[in-house]
DNA sequence: ACAAAAATTGACGGCCCGTCACCAATCTAT
DNA sequence: ATAGATTGGTGACGGGCCGTCAATTTTTGT
């Protein structure tokens, strides 16, 4: 797009394989203005590639279906979180540490991100869909994983890791979700809300001073 | 609506009225079993009526679409469990009763409809769907007034009772997730991973004895 | 028994799907 | 620079699904 001088990155691409990243992204970009507008139910690869210089042939050169390209963005999304993710519990030294950064980390992403995060669930009508790819199940296991590791280093009590995970990701999408519907979304208020359950359960979560919590739907 | 004697059980229902509840039953069981075997995605509407001994006209006059047809189903579930919960909850005396008679509800339901359920989330390929019907949205609102009329009763202290009822439902799908696809689905004991985390935190989990979860996936 | 009402049927026009023969743009070697 | 080879874009095509509707069958009420 830009950057000509300074960063001498160059452009070993030749004409090519430039076109075929520029079409790639022509295409994501279009299927994410149709996902939002129509839903992912409801519309079509037709729809997509409408919404794009291209024919409808070329379409199938770069995706399968419309599930693949939707996939395709979720896996974009899952990509650039899960780095902030274990580089974050990596440094934790207590469970304390594990667990807020975790959700902090996750809140703040989704506050960030909230109009794609919103895109894929606000589908349309009342259904939502979450597609569990290979990058964002690698995502859940790589959690487990640093639980497990956590259990034997003696910093978790021996728990059901794979439950514990399970909790920790249905608490972390579920509040996430009531969050970016709130008209002022507050992250770190989140993080706290779901760090406080995990570390004593409903005894120790924080009162609502601001009852915006009332009605709960923006 | 009706009510014309002491017991009009009877059946007064003309020949009429008989079929129509027999096609609307007929369409719906064909419907589950298309569902499990090719995934709501991958499903049509024609596969539907194919699995039945009707028109493809005659599904009009029952459903708008295939996500009518989903939506009915999962409103049955819904319709099921619902007063199962709510009458659980209104005998609960403490927290924990409230709490631990939710999850050991919804457990024991999902174990015994596992089937059901798994057709839900095992939408063929990677894609999972979740309908958020009226009847499901109001039981999540159920919860929530519960648990605010249990903080004005002094039960609860007053936390954020949106949240509260997030991470509740968060929890009790993402567990139920992992129990059902184990080899030995133990609903009491995903019950019991689920109260100890929202009455102790993490510190008070159940340690796991049976560590069949290291691997999770059955 | 008969007419009115209601519900079923399946064929139809319109659209989407995924493919493929054709062609244009790019690359490679001279 | 030129030409042949290769890669990739194009859009038309057969097949299938969608939702509708006029015709037909079934039920109801008299």
């Amino acid at each position: 797009m830009d950057s000509t001088l300074v960063k001498p990155r160059a452009e070993p691409l030749g004409k090519r394989e430039q076109t075929k990243v520029q079409n790639r992204e022509l295409i994501l970009d279009a299927a994410r203005k149709v996902f939002a507008e129509l839903g992912f139910g409801a519309t079509t690869v037709r729809d997509i590639i409408r919404a794009t210089p291209l024919a409808s042939g070329t379409f199938y050169n770069y995706f399968k279906s419309k599930e693949e390209v939707f996939q395709a963005i979720q896996d974009d999304v899952a990509l650039a979180i899960r780095p902030r993710l274990r580089d974050q519990r990596k440094t934790a030294k207590s469970v304390e540490e594990f667990i807020s950064g975790t959700f902090l980390t996750f809140m703040e992403f989704v506050a960030e991100d909230h109009t794609n995060f919103r895109t894929m669930r606000h589908s349309a009508d009342t259904t939502r869909i979450r597609v569990d790819t290979p990058e964002v199940v690698a995502g859940f296991e790589e959690l487990r994983e640093d639980i497990e590791k956590a259990i034997q280093e003696g910093l978790f009590p021996p728990v059901d890791a794979d439950y514990l995970m399970a909790a920790i990701v249905g608490v972390a999408f579920e509040v996430a979700e009531r969050m970016v519907q709130r008209e002022t979304r507050d992250p770190v208020a989140a993080a706290n809300f779901a760090t406080a359950l995990f570390m004593g359960g409903i005894r120790t979560l924080p009162h609502a001073d601001h009852p915006a919590a009332r009605t709960g739907t923006a």
